[in-house]
RNA sequence: GGAGGGGUUCCCGAGUGGCCAAAGGGAUCAGACUGUAAAUCUGACGCGCAAGCUUCGGUGGUUCGAAUCCACCCCCCUCCA
């Protein structure tokens, strides 16, 4: 194994680094070995999202630098629920439901670690496994017994909850943090993994276990958080107008998600490159001084766009998403082929049969309107073409006649919201 | 268990008998401008072409008329025990 490379460095430089438990020590401590390092992934839906993309590369990058990942699947926290910074109680899933989502997520948590590569060989652990055996009095006899609810009601993540006035927090999920603490001990022991990496909300849970640790194996170990991604207009990342952005290219489709990237906002793009490519940084400060002086319309977005999409969807989801979003956006819709149009479906542009008919009904049966009266309102806006022509007649109907060879319609409403209509 | 406060349209939040499909803000959507940006401006924002219909935790009442009053129920919060 080569030497180590100053892996929380290069982290900093790409402002991946929140905070650091162990400050100097722990990189002096990176550099010295192979380490183990953990990040968790609580199931929380059927599928990962692009903000669980950021650890998740993290692990990567640190396998990459020479350290041991492992990548925690929350078959036993996903029960509980994690209160941090959640303004609310949240309901608890079924036993059934999680053990899905759990099944569903450990494919996206090993695509992009490396599982065969010798001693820092990745490895997937499920908490569930060392927590159902657990009984209570065990439980609270040799784990609770370190902790001090002083201490935790003090923590930030919870403090909204304790003091804030109109909701509280339940026992269950006032214990997250708890079980938590428990799966770095566990892992220490186990792997004699010696630091846990997260989001920065995470902060609270990952000091947590430093603490056990320390008191249950007298093992000094470590934290890093990285920050949650934030975009500079203030709205939130990782929705698009469809929603959250999941891996799950069944979710979200890699054309889908393709366009999200390729609508990033400029004062964005360069940072999340940093974030969520393994583009070097000299390469995007390079993207970022081309684009300064092109005068033109920006080329870091399409860049970023196609290396996110061709890290999560492949070279297969990339080129479709890319076939799919020129011929929409910089084609002349009316010119497309018929085989053109058969490979828009095959590669996942939202498509509908349909007899044809009205324009108000079509609209509504492809849920480019929730209702007829908004099908009605988008008419009247112009905000509707069919075939690269714009419709605002609300008894238009489509028909075999006005149809793409015979069968087909491409329905836009809006800017960017397309579809396939195949009679 | 006791006392008090509260549940309104996606969210926050006004409304305490008719003028309420329900103020205001946010989010969202459309149009203009653009680069499939940002910012800005305009419009829409329960359903229905319309007449009108269905909404204000639930059920039942009072009333010509209820989100607003009454009864019971459910849920949440705070304090006390």
């Amino acid at each position: 194994m080569a030497t180590p490379q100053d892996i929380v460095k290069d982290l900093e430089s790409r402002a991946l680094v929140t905070q650091l438990a162990g400050g100097e020590e722990l990189k002096a401590h990176l550099l010295e070995a192979s380490r183990v390092v953990y990040c968790g992934f609580d199931p929380t839906a059927e599928s990962l999202h692009i903000g669980n993309m950021v650890p998740l590369l993290a692990l990567k990058r640190f396998q990459m630098a020479g350290h041991k990942p492992i990548a925690l699947i929350g078959g036993a926290t996903g029960m509980i629920g994690d209160p941090s910074f959640k303004d609310s109680e949240r309901k608890l899933n079924s036993t059934d439901v999680v053990k899905d989502w759990v099944e569903r997520i450990k494919p996206q948590l090993s695509q992009f670690l490396d599982f065969d590569c010798g001693e820092n060989s990745a490895v997937l652990v499920n908490n569930l496994d060392w927590t159902q055996g657990l009984n209570v009095l065990d439980f609270l006899r040799d784990v609770g017994k370190h902790f001090s609810v002083n201490a935790m009601i003090q923590k930030e993540s919870v403090k909204q909850r304790i003091d804030r006035e109109g909701e509280g927090i339940s026992f269950t999920e006032f214990s997250y943090m708890i079980l938590q603490s428990y799966d770095f001990a566990k892992l220490n022991e186990l792997y004699g993994c010696t630091l846990q990496i997260g989001g920065s909300d995470q902060w609270g849970n990952i000091t947590g276990g430093i603490d056990l640790t320390r008191r249950m194996h007298q093992n000094q170990v470590y934290g890093l958080t990285m920050p949650l991604i934030t975009k500079s207009d203030g709205s939130k990342f990782g929705k698009s107008e469809t929603g959250t952005v999941w891996m799950d290219p069944a979710k979200t489709s890699p054309y889908a998600f393709y366009q999200f990237w390729l609508n990033t906002a400029d004062a964005d793009v360069y940072r999340f490159m940093q974030f969520f490519t393994f583009l070097g940084l000299e390469e995007i400060e390079a993207i970022k001084a081309a684009d300064e002086v092109s005068g033109t319309k920006p080329e870091a977005q399409a860049i970023l766009a196609r290396e996110v999409t061709q890290l999560v969807h492949g070279h297969e989801g990339l080129a479709a998403a890319q076939r799919i979003s020129e011929a929409l956006f910089s084609g002349d819709i009316a010119s497309l082929t018929e085989s053109d149009l058969a490979q828009l479906a095959q590669d996942g542009l939202p498509t509908t049969d349909s007899a044809g008919g009205n324009i108000v009904e079509l609209l509504v049966a492809t849920q480019l309107a929730k209702s007829n009266k908004m099908a009605r309102e988008f008419l009247g806006n112009n905000a509707v073409s069919v075939n690269g022509t714009v419709v605002n007649d609300v008894e238009a109907t489509l028909n075999s006649e006005n149809a793409l060879h015979g069968r087909y319609f491409v329905v836009r409403r809006g800017k960017k919201l397309f579809h396939l209509v195949r009679l």
